[in-house]
RNA sequence: GCUCGAGUGGUGGAAUAGGUAGACACGCAGGACUUAAAAUCCUGUGGACAGCAAUGUCCGUACGGGUUCGAUUCCCGUCUCGAGCACCA
């Protein structure tokens, strides 16, 4: 029998599919762990090699933990929702479900011939009305939720309602947008549309006016994430800054336990990272300036985190879209204010970032005190202050800010020192390192010491106090779009007002075209009766994080049509010990997630509060492209070591009629009209090709399937040549010529059991050295997977089947355990293999070997040897040698001695009161 | 600009509580078996120098320093590449 991979691969895929191997269900038996990739958004070009890697990583995880005897929940599903579909289907008419679902099978045929031992009972689609009920449902929850920062928790809005009836909002400490202090009775004169609009400024799920990334092109806003240098993520077309009424998550509310939480995870380092600086915490405080606009004194309240600078304030600056700068504008200088807003208005997002560099600003006319000295500052404006941060306004200190530097020099305002003999002249002293100066009672001290000393008297002074200001926004969470979540939201004389969760899902309804309307309305304006009880439903739709947001909990109980996920699946399951996954998602899908996990967990509904223990980013396979060199203006390719001879144009050429770099010159002609007719100067008869390493795409030539692989060499080559190809976590191209190496070792490893139709596998114990191969590699597989450095046990598989090779190795026993030992990488081989060693259950059902110590040691002998009546060692050889020869070989060379003993010694290292090597 | 991460043969990459640098694989070169090809197997393969040879010597982990008997590994500085953030006061 020969090693017929496409007919085994085949055979055992049908088995699991029949057996339901992989089907997992609660068994409190056994301990659980939970292996989840990120599911794929399933586009209309199919998998391409590149997309796999993480799922292969997280399968020969599974496998490995089910040997070991783990309950494994390993599941797979769509994120279906979402722009591309959406696009096709303005562009041919065809409805986005229908492409969807084309792609999705597509998906699944392509991802059901790398052998994946997913459970797919429990597949989620974010686009099934089924699941996406549970979508809506959590944002009811969280429209009928508000944020208690005393408890810390979302609590229901009926409990606030209940504090307003009886003692107004005074003493309510929530997070919440601007609300004027009222009292019990105030709230009860309220009539009902004011209170709703009270309400909703705390609501967890809100509406609200805000500055949005209103993307034309697209005719969307967009969420921060979805937004990169000015530019849609998805197509990138200009985006700009616009403010529109939207629905939004008050996940700035969550913000301290979103940084403080990530301690308890095992990510990397580099991730926490990322979420921290996008949480962004900053500690510092809140100050009050008087402010004088000659006929009217105002309170204007700054942050900043370098209170100690306050004696170098020589004026202070508005951001544009600031509330003060209508109120402190003065008579005189209303028309530079007004053309300068205007100016500023008219700015794209893009444009705005192009000039950070340029200065631009214009006087208010009004005059700030500074609290502490009483001198008069003057009040500006200018856009490089942010309306959404802090108070919207700043004091400057030109000495110490750089921004602030760069605004003094330009429009010539004074700048004062603070910090002893720091140099000032050319650019701004922002380190805060020195002794303070020209700072009154800070005088003296250290940077760190005047901080706390100044807002210390700060708050003394009644004028001010400490604060905490976060980066982090509340995610917008409208979408003008048709191919998303309903919002099961519908609008009473003006009041946004929930259905009951009776009545989801919400279901997308029938429109004619999923464009906007001409009147700029949303898609689902288009639908007929689109109402709830005669009322107007919301019309636009839920962004692609919502879906993705809870799925982990749906896997968990994908059925259940009474919850997310039941209680007893929750306790069971619990969250997500190993997630697999792209960094892309950093600030995106995994702050959205565990901020929806969070608000869950207050509300009791799951009962962990971080959804992913564990975080792997996968590093991206990159394309490896070729290129032809046409000599300019005519139809002649020369070769790559020739082309410097000649003016050429570089041309990408298709991967596929591209062998080891060396052109198939008929199929070249063939492949475009174009170069039917193409002549080629050629060296040593061959056309060769250069290479580059790119991002796998079409435009590119350079992409490789995934499905070609497993017809060419099969899928578990394919599955052991992407571990091997490099550490999981880093990136690196893709090159299908190194793939016959692990492709030999998998003929090499079917030798070990047949020889042509002969079966030479003996019903025997393993020779010592057998042994000895295997314990070895039975410890390093083990540390290797939980190491997650699956490219060095690939390694390892060839060295010990090379030796087990050569020691013509027949042991049943030994054999059978190298079979389970590659179960997880090679699963369909292993199938085969288990099943001729007899076995009539699958290898999945199988216990990882326990390796013997006593196989895995070096044979070692250990010699006391004293030298200069001084220092003792301690010897560790490979051989044996008698202590006197130990002791001459250290004596001959004291610290790096030689010793040539029969040749079995070359090099003795002797390191003072440690262990020394003996290398033979 | 700030914050992380990384730089090792022709290529992908091994090896770090500091101890034979280049495992394993690709590629390349040579050989065996074949009419031939495929497949398979064997040998060599960082560079320089010396030798008929076994072999030996020196240089080599981006660059420059440091600690150490000993540094790819630790420390300081420089350069390059990648990722993320970007007027966040």
């Amino acid at each position: 029998m020969e090693y017929n991979f496409l007919d085994i691969e085949k055979k055992w895929q049908a088995y699991w599919a029949k057996n339901k191997t992989y089907q997992v269900n609660i068994d409190p038996s056994k301990p659980k762990y939970y292996v989840l990739d990120m599911f794929p958004y399933p586009s209309g070009a199919g998998l391409h090699v590149g997309h796999p890697l993480g799922y292969i990583a997280s399968d020969i995880y599974s496998r490995f933990k089910r040997l070991q005897g783990f309950n494994v929940l390993h599941p797979m599903g769509y994120d279906a929702f979402g722009l591309p579909a959406e696009q096709y289907a303005i562009q041919t008419g065809q409805h986005p479900a229908t492409t969807t679902e084309k792609n999705i099978a597509r998906y699944r045929e392509q991802m059901d011939r790398i052998g994946f031992s997913y459970d797919w009972s429990r597949e989620v689609r974010t686009c099934d009305p089924e699941y996406y009920k549970w979508t809506q449902w959590a944002f009811l929850k969280m429209f009928g939720h508000w944020y208690n920062k005393q408890t810390q928790k979302a609590e229901p809005i009926d409990s606030l309602v209940a504090k307003f009836e009886t003692e107004g909002n005074a003493n309510v400490d929530a997070a919440c947008g601007d609300v004027e202090v009222f009292t019990a009775d105030q709230w009860r004169s309220f009539d009902k549309k004011v209170q709703s609009d009270i309400l909703m400024k705390y609501r967890i799920a809100y509406q609200g006016e805000t500055s949005v990334n209103w993307c034309p092109a697209l005719g969307t806003v967009l969420a921060n994430d979805e937004v990169k240098e000015g530019f849609s993520v998805r197509g990138g077309h200009p985006v700009e800054q616009k403010k529109m009424k939207q629905w939004q998550l008050r996940v700035s509310a969550y913000a301290e336990r979103l940084l403080s939480d990530l301690e308890e995870l095992d990510w990397t380092d580099s991730l926490k990272e990322m979420q921290r600086n996008w949480i962004g915490k900053s500690q510092g405080a809140e100050m009050i300036f008087k402010v004088s606009n000659g006929t009217q004194e105002y309170d204007v309240t700054i942050f900043t985190t370098r209170a100690d600078t306050v004696f170098g304030v020589t004026f202070m600056v508005l951001a544009p879209e600031s509330e003060w700068v209508e109120l402190l504008t003065t008579p005189e200088q209303k028309g530079a204010v007004e053309e300068y807003l205007q100016k500023a208005k008219k700015k794209t997002e893009r444009e705005r970032m192009a000039e950070t560099k340029k200065v631009t600003g214009v006087f208010s006319g009004s005059y700030g005190i500074n609290p502490l000295t009483g001198e008069k500052v003057p009040v500006w404006i200018s856009e490089y202050v942010l309306a959404g941060y802090g108070t919207g306004a700043i004091m400057a200190v030109p000495a110490h800010d750089s921004r602030d530097y760069a605004f003094a020099k330009h429009f010539d305002l004074p700048i004062v020192p603070l910090i002893e003999g720091c140099d000032i002249s050319e650019e701004s002293f922002d380190a805060k390192e020195g002794f303070m100066c020209n700072s009154g009672f800070l005088n003296g001290m250290t940077v760190a010491e005047a901080i706390p000393a100044a807002i210390d008297r700060v708050e003394e002074m009644g004028i001010g106090k400490r604060k905490v200001n976060y980066r982090l926004r509340d995610a917008i969470f409208s979408r003008q779009r048709y191919w998303g979540e309903p919002f099961p939201v519908y609008f009473q004389d003006g009041v946004a007002t929930p259905m009951p969760e009776s009545e989801l899902p919400l279901e997308l309804p029938q429109v004619d075209k999923f464009l906007p309307t001409e009147a700029g309305e949303p898609p689902l304006a288009r639908a007929k009766d689109w109402k709830y009880d005669g009322f107007p439903i919301e019309m636009s739709t839920m962004p692609g994080f919502a879906g993705s947001s809870a799925y982990y909990l749906r896997y968990m109980d994908p059925h259940n049509s009474e919850a997310l996920v039941s209680k007893e699946a929750d306790e069971y399951w619990r969250n997500v010990d190993l997630y697999i996954g792209g960094t892309e998602h950093a600030t995106g899908h995994l702050i959205y997630s565990r901020f929806w996990n969070k608000f869950l967990y207050d509300l009791g509904y799951v009962c962990e509060k971080e959804p992913f223990k564990k975080l792997i980013n996968q590093g991206m396979i990159q394309g490896r492209s070729n290129f032809v060199y046409r000599i300019k203006n005519t139809n002649t390719f020369v070769s790559y070591g020739l082309k410097d001879q000649y003016d050429t144009t570089e041309i990408h050429v298709d991967v596929n009629i591209v062998d080891h770099d060396r052109l198939d010159m008929e199929a070249f002609r063939n492949w475009m009209p174009d170069f039917a007719n193409a002549e080629f100067i050629l060296e040593d008869g061959e056309y060769i090709c250069g290479w580059a390493v790119e991002k796998m795409s079409k435009s590119m030539f350079n992409v490789v399937n995934p499905d070609n692989v497993c017809n060419d060499y099969g899928a578990d080559t394919l599955r052991m040549y992407e571990m091997f190809l490099g550490p999981l976590e880093q990136s690196k191209p893709w090159d299908t010529k190194g793939i016959d190496g692990v492709h030999r070792f998998l003929r090499k490893l079917w030798r070990l059991y047949f020889k042509g139709d002969e079966y030479l596998v003996k019903d025997q114990k393993g020779t010592p050295a057998e042994m000895k191969v295997l314990h070895k590699l039975i410890k390093k597989v083990q540390t290797d997977i939980e190491a997650f450095s699956f490219n060095t046990s690939v390694s390892a598989f060839m060295i010990a089947i090379n030796e087990l090779s050569e020691l013509k190795c027949c042991s049943k026993e030994v054999l059978e355990q190298i079979v389970i030992l590659l179960s997880p990488f090679a699963p369909h081989i292993s199938e085969e293999l288990w099943e001729a060693l007899g076995h009539q259950e699958s290898v999945t059902f199988a216990s990882f070997p326990k390796y013997v110590e006593g196989y895995t040691v070096e044979d070692t002998f250990d010699y006391p040897v004293s030298f200069n009546g001084k220092m003792r060692f301690k010897l560790t050889l490979s051989k044996s040698l008698s202590p006197k020869e130990v002791e001459a070989a250290v004596l001959a060379d004291g610290n790096t001695a030689k010793y040539l003993a029969g040749g079995s010694v070359k090099k003795v290292i002797v390191v003072p009161s440690k262990i020394i090597n003996i290398v033979c």
